[in-house]
This record gives structure tokens, sequence and C-alpha cells, in this order.
DNA sequence: AAAATTTCGTACAATATTGTCTTAAATATA
DNA sequence: TATATTTAAGACAATATTGTACGAAATTTT
């Protein structure tokens, strides 16, 4: 579905949404830690999301990463698009050629209309939820962070 | 979302429901020449859903594959299942912890409710569009199936 | 029975993904 | 200014996925 890396990318976003604090940073090591993954490779994922002005960093004693906008502004769609991209929401789900909705019928295949259905309500579920709502939902984040 | 090796799959047993003769078998050559994808590894993939008893296959000249129940038998579920395993439909699709229906509803995360609706649709097409829905369903199943 | 065809099974190879390491650059503190 | 800390960047390494090659086994045709 996706990749490992966009996975950590989105637990990694959320918890930096749970855990801010205003004008703080909080460093690649002390994320990796709680989340348990890789922390060079945590990096790395982090850059590419502050490329994209998704999170901030700087460098430093006390530096570090942090949400570069409100929290209600980054949907989990938003952290796909910058990492895996957006082939899972618009490719054919099971590979067949051309899966486009805007050709006529007779050239769609006889699964088309049943797998549009659920490709779109796929990607409103991950337009639809933003970084906010975990940071207001998620009380127990360790339990739901971790591994 | 699916392995290639899983669409590839995918396709050659559509391929199969769409072109079987009573009593014939297809060859892995043709197959592969039809739908462009290289035929050692197609081999090895037909072999597994042979072992799955999905397909059958008979060796020397005249030999091949071919759908080893009734077109109406097999879904595409069960060919993600004998391919990729069950996972893309049972995991957690943000990659968070236990994400499992039967918890009570404390312990799980905001997207839970939307992702379970979610995958739930996902399977359900999967479960039930069956081979048989692709062969009355395609006239042009080159047009479809190859690339 | 011999030869030809085609799957089967395993081992091998290429590529993509995932993960690690090292050095440089930036910032804060002493 | 010097030192410590921490991200940035890119090279390197391990693993998983994808793809290839080849000999063996089975079946048909001659
Ligand atoms: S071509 Fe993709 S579902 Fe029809
Ligand atoms: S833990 Fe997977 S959606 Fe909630």
């Amino acid at each position: 579905m996706l990749s490992n890396t966009c996975k950590y990318g989105i637990r990694a976003v959320i918890y930096l949404a749970v855990n801010q604090i205003e004008g703080k940073k909080i460093g690649i090591k002390k994320i990796s830690e709680e989340l348990t993954l890789p922390a060079p490779f945590l990096g790395k994922i982090l850059q590419m999301l502050a490329k994209k002005k998704m999170l901030a960093s700087t460098k430093g004693p006390n530096g570090g990463f942090s949400l570069a906008k409100d929290a209600e502004d980054i949907t989990l769609f938003d952290i796909v698009e910058a990492i895996d991209g957006t082939d899972v929401f618009e490719q054919c789900m099971i590979g067949l050629k051309i899966c486009e909705d805007d050709k006529s019928k007779e050239e769609k295949c006889p699964f088309h209309e049943k797998s549009s259905v659920v490709r779109t309500k796929f990607y409103n579920a991950f337009k639809q939820q933003t970084v906010k709502d975990f940071s207001t939902g998620i009380k127990n984040a360790d339990e739901i962070l971790t591994f």
C-alpha cells in the first residue's frame, strides 16, 4: 500500500504534532528513540519533508524539526504525496491498462466502477484527515505510534 | 498497493479466463507475448498459482496452463491472497500500531473508523469480483490487458 | 524408442528499496 | 573565538523485490 518510508514519515509528523511546543524543535535522536526507528533513515525522510516546506528545521544545539504549518493544514494525503507520490491514489489497483475515469464506458474494464468508488473513498479519507485530528484525538500517543 | 508480481498474476489469470477453450492449455510463451511481460517470471507466478490449485498445468507439447476451477469461483481476492498474501487487506494503512477492529474504542487512533470503512470496501470489492466478471465483460481484451 | 516441446525447480543476477556512515554546514554556548 | 551539538548531503551497504538462466521432468509427436 504505502512504502515503509512513507509510513515512518506519517508517524514522525504525527509525533511532531502531538509533542510540539511553541517555538521549540525536536531532534532526530529523540524522535527515532520514541518511535523505535533508525535515526539516520528518519533524518532523510524528515529532510525530504523539510524541503517541501512541510517541516522546519534548525541545526545546532537545541535544533531539530517542527511543523512548518498548522497541524490542521497538513493532511495524510500531503505526507503521502511528498514521500511516495500520488500514484497509489491514481493508478489502477490491479495493474490493468489505462484506468482513467474520463473514458467512454466501452473502454473500461468490468471492475472499473467498483474500483474507482473504492479509490475515491481511499483518496477522500487521506485528503480529509489532518495531522491535527491526530494530535487532538490521541491521548496515549506512545501506545499508538510506537512498536 | 499490490506488488507487480501480483498484478502480473491477475492479468494472466484474466487472460486465461478470457481465452480459455474447453480442454486446452495455453503456454507461457503465448501468454507472455500477449501481455508483454517476461516469460520466465510469468512462469514462476503461474507455478505459484498452480501449486495453490487455482491453475492446472501440463508439461510437454501443447502443454501450458488453464484455470483449475470455474472462472466464477476465482475472485481477485483469491489471486492476491495466493501471491501477496492478505496483509494489504488487514494491516494498518498508515503503519500505526495494532490496527484491529475488535479493540475498545479508547485504544484506537482517530483515523480508525474512516480507515476501516475504506479497507472493508476495498476488501469487499476484491472478494466480490470474480474472474468470470472479466471474461464476460471484456470484449477487447487486448486493449485492456496489454501495455 | 527417440526427439521435440514445454512446464518445474532451483540457482543466479539486476534493480529498487531500505538502512548506515561520514563529512560538512549551521547554530548555540562557553 | 573555540567547542559542542545537531541537521544536511551524499556516498556506501544490506535487504527485498523483480527478473533471468539452465538443467530436469513430463508429455506428445515422429
Ligand atoms: S482498468 Fe483499472 S479497474 Fe478497470
Ligand atoms: S491504527 Fe490503523 S487506522 Fe488507526
